[in-house]
DNA sequence: GGCCAGGCGGCCC
DNA sequence: GGGCCGCATGGC
């Protein structure tokens, strides 16, 4: 399975080649951006930071202080906004107020106490604020390794992360690429409604080879 | 105009 | 553990 997973990776990189992730600057920017993503658009994401960055409120440190509506007023285009507005502030003071451990496991589970963070995006956090080797998975990457084959859609975060994660190195490089890839490959060819015939992976997906089937 | 987007928490059983 | 609901904008 090792072998299956870096072959996917080299087939997609070939492809689409570096995606330079995250697409941010800071670390607060990062950790920020992954919050308002949830269940969102990027591009909506953009403006929300955006508008943020004008009010100087891109940073953690900013945003303890911040007035919530203020914050609201900004990040209206990420949806919901009430939520996320008061979210962002409590992370922000828990985050400011948290002494880095020295133990990777009991940092993320730090993030997950936190409301508003859940396992994808303290994945994020942890992979791409930090460069700590956690696989980040998300519902693209669960939609691309059950169509070809290798999990059920039904299979939940921590299963999905563990399969990935025992065949790989624990190198964030490799990490933060391979999930970059995926989300690339989710947005082009992997659709909900898939365009198998140009994918780069359909020699080796049960969901193209079945697509063909029905073609034939 | 409906569907979708790089989820999460709070319920319920 | 599994399922449902509310949260909300903007692009297509």
């Amino acid at each position: 399975m090792t072998k299956h997973l870096h072959q996917i990776y080299q087939i997609l990189f070939e492809e689409f080649g570096p995606q330079y992730w995250w697409p941010g600057e800071t670390r607060d920017e990062i950790i920020i951006g992954a919050i308002l993503t949830q269940n969102t658009n990027w591009a909506n994401v953009e403006k929300a930071i955006n508008n943020l960055k004008e009010k100087q409120l891109l940073t953690l440190s900013a945003l303890t202080k911040a007035n919530q509506m203020t914050v609201v007023e900004c990040i209206k285009s990420a949806g919901y906004f009430n939520q996320k507005a008061e979210r962002l502030i409590l992370i922000s003071k828990a985050l400011q107020s948290y002494i880095p451990s020295r133990d990777k496991h009991e940092f993320r589970s730090f993030l997950l106490s936190l409301k508003g963070i859940g396992p994808e995006t303290a994945d994020s956090i942890l992979l791409y604020a930090y460069n700590i080797p956690f696989f980040v998975v998300d519902a693209y990457t669960k939609r691309i390794f059950s169509r070809l084959g290798y999990i059920l859609p039904s299979q939940r975060y921590s299963s999905v992360q563990q399969w990935i994660m025992q065949y790989l190195e624990p190198d964030s490089d490799l990490f933060n690429e391979y999930h970059a890839l995926i989300v690339k490959l989710a947005k082009t060819k992997c659709k909900k409604r898939p365009m198998c015939s140009s994918c780069p992976l359909k020699d080796l997906c049960r969901y193209a080879m079945n697509s063909v089937l029905w073609i034939l």
